[in-house]
DNA sequence: TTAGAATATAATCATATTATAATAAATAAC
DNA sequence: GTTATTTATTATAATATGATTATATTCTAA
């Protein structure tokens, strides 16, 4: 097996992963539609918790597919990952009416 | 939040978590490339064992996003979701030289 | 310097996922 | 029938993942 090909894959595969999860999935398309959210906005349209949006977060930004910039005491994320958004912007996620 | 979003988070992340994972990728990739594919093929060209890659397609089978059809004692696989196969083609993933 | 707000971290526990190994099932050829 | 081939299934053990709870950190404002 190829192993170029092969590390491609298991790359993509972690990417697909991490986004393979309901919370990051909404985190994600968010962040896709909104440039850069902080970790109260997430906590106020999300039903989880606050700690459990902030790990979720913190796994995103360890695979660099988020960044975050610090104002304060709030945390703005932002998305850092082309393929990330590629890919969310092929399927068809409803949005929200809000 | 919207219960129609929800789902609809809940079921694309389903979907992503079944690409998620390095075998599954693999296999998906080659059936995004070749209608169809048994389980001989997949064990000679994939670096894992003829019963991890079985638990594999059946967990792929049990989605729906693949289905099978019998030929004497091979069976064949074929991709059946049009979202996953516009998912795998909308990311770069390099070809194997043959 | 204390209080409060926003976010992160750590510990824990339950559950899910995974690969391996062994075995079973289905079919074909003889 | 018996045997060989192909694929599926089961059991198991190791590891990973996830949610919860409690606590810590970082900063601002008074």
């Amino acid at each position: 097996m190829d192993p170029t090909y092969q590390s491609n894959i298991i790359n993509l595969a972690a990417l697909f992963k991490a986004i393979g999860h309901p919370i990051r999935l909404c985190l994600l398309h968010k962040l896709c539609e909104q440039e850069e959210c902080n970790v109260t906005y997430f906590t106020s349209c999300m039903d989880a918790s606050q700690s459990n949006i902030s790990q979720h977060l913190s796994r995103l930004r360890d695979m660099g597919i988020v960044t975050t910039r610090r104002d304060g005491t709030t945390i703005w994320y932002r998305l850092n990952n082309e393929t990330v958004r590629d890919i969310i912007k092929c399927v068809k996620i409803r949005s929200e009416e809000t």
